[in-house]
DNA sequence: TTGTATGCGTTATCAG
DNA sequence: CTGATAACGCATACAA
């Protein structure tokens, strides 16, 4: 791979004229210009990004922390982050936590041995102080870290209010709530607060269950499912807290034989294409996911602007009506 | 953030002396590199991997590039990809190409230019020339590329025997392939060569449907379906090469009243999630994509450790019966 | 066992 | 308008 100083030689310049025309920057002849960009063609030159990352003291990279890119809320929310990510000329550094804490902790240090410009840290399972000596700029989402660290979320407890009245709504008597591990430190447990708060307001009979902090695990939500169905066998309505829960609920009531949506109304979370593909299509709480990663790019580069970026960023859920209610 | 001068100034030391107790090399008394990983302690030290980059001229970097991580079967390679990457001290930069070449070109630049020690390609709308000048080590996903560029793919052509076959086996009579874009220069296309081979063979009435080149845009997928239901309306199996796809067809089915597996059989195809979530479950072709990542992982690293590599390496596929056929 | 000097590829400063 | 040089943070060859 050619450097600058082939070019410069190429050129007949120095290596300080190449980095003008590089970067555009300082007084140029036309003549001198036009050689050295000669010179870079029959070169192929490009410039070394490492070189010049380790002289300004910034990478252009920013690292993506999640639990695991294979669950379709985080594909997507991956997906529009490094769509975005792109468009602002920075690249993403993928990192799968698993959940696990100390995964969680070593991907920090890595990033910050490679200096990267920022964290977007959508994966919770380390605590407040562990992020002190991160002085990075970081965004967190669907959680509040600590103070100076914005946050980005949507308005799960609204979310969980919209689900509960829309069951309700559709005439559900005995619902129920599956909830991801309320032991978690995550926004998204509001969702549950939105749920009971409706059930007692309207006066409906409900119940909670958690599945396990593992986002990965499905085995485990078929267990909670088993067991729901067994102590509620009269359950009528269902808000789960993902539409993959929601799906495998709806594949054990095909199991049950209970129909969907006469006998049982299901409600699921997020809006990803699962919730369209499913037969019938759920209902769902529409995440802003595309905003959402929008935003987490945004804040990032703002901070590394110095820009003010706001603590608390809380985005409008939607219902989403279809088949399963 | 400290540097090695920092930590030899602090531990009175040089810094080829920080530097020896950082990298475990060479003769050192346990006095000083005590004192020294003290110092680095006391300053919270983390070696700058840029500046090593630099020195080393190996990044320990490796590009992906796919055509959208929100896919499901991309998803799920990527999830690998990352593991075994981390597993061998290797990090994932994420590149969503859109399948468009002039960003998948861009990437490839881009990519070079960041320094990665090689490139995982699983995007493919570039010419066999555009591989010309990428002098990194490549590994192909699902394409071949150039004798020199080893690839990585399931045994499509057998993928579509197994499915076809196993539609016949079933009792379908007039079957039809919803295929990907054959104009594609993947081999995922053989997956129609080894359907069309078994319908030949068997003597049965078969037709083929071939989608549009985008991965993303869905509603193209129901174009197709739509097509396919108003010009057959007899069709009695359907092999779809993708499990969304199956999913679609699916749904289609229920709109139509057409009951699944009693009227009509449908067989996906990559064993994503979504095939277990469907009800009733999708009969799908499962691809191992764990040891497709596995594999792609590997042929980076090796090539970088100047290993010889296949140039081809073919994976068993295996049908995973479920409810729709 | 430890330190000095040099270079990795680039950019900024400053002098010409 | 152009060039020599130092510096970014680190690791190696070579001295001591």
């Amino acid at each position: 791979m050619a450097n600058i100083k082939d070019v410069a030689k190429l050129a007949n310049v120095s290596v300080t004229t190449v980095s003008r025309v590089l970067n555009n920057r300082g007084y140029i002849s036309q003549e001198t210009k036009k050689s050295v960009q000669d010179a870079m063609n029959r070169l192929q030159y490009q410039p070394n990004e490492v070189a010049r990352s380790l002289f300004r003291r910034q990478s252009y990279m920013i690292g993506l922390i999640i639990p695991a890119v294979s669950h379709p809320f985080f594909a997507k929310l991956t997906h529009f982050i490094e769509f975005y990510a792109h468009l602002q000329g920075y690249k993403i550094v993928l990192c799968n936590s698993l959940m696990e804490s100390n995964k969680e902790k070593d991907y920090i240090e890595m990033l910050k041995r490679h200096q990267v410009d920022g964290i977007i840290m959508g994966s919770h399972t380390l605590e407040v102080e562990d992020y002190k000596e991160v002085r990075l700029p970081v965004v967190s989402f669907d959680r509040q870290i600590a103070p100076k660290i914005p946050y980005i979320s949507s308005d799960n407890f609204t979310g969980g209010i919209i689900a509960a009245e829309h069951l309700i709504e559709k005439g559900c008597k005995k619902i129920a709530h599956i909830s991801g591990s309320l032991a978690l430190n995550v926004l998204a447990n509001k969702r549950n607060d939105g749920f009971i708060n409706t059930c007692r307001k309207k006066g409906l009979e409900y119940c909670v269950y958690e599945t396990d902090i593992n986002v990965l695990e499905n085995d485990n939500y078929e267990d909670v499912i088993n067991r729901l169905f067994r102590e509620i066998p009269d359950v009528d309505g269902i808000f789960a807290s993902s539409d993959i829960i929601a799906a495998k609920v709806m594949k054990k009531c095909s199991e049950l034989g209970k129909r969907v949506p006469d006998e049982i109304k299901i409600v699921g979370y997020d809006d990803t294409d699962i919730a369209k593909y499913m037969v019938p299509g759920i209902t769902t709480i529409t995440q802003p996911i595309e905003a959402m990663a929008k935003y987490a790019v945004d804040y990032v580069v703002k901070q590394l602007d110095e820009e003010l970026v706001p603590n608390e960023t809380v985005l409008p859920v939607s219902l989403t009506a279809r088949g399963t209610t």
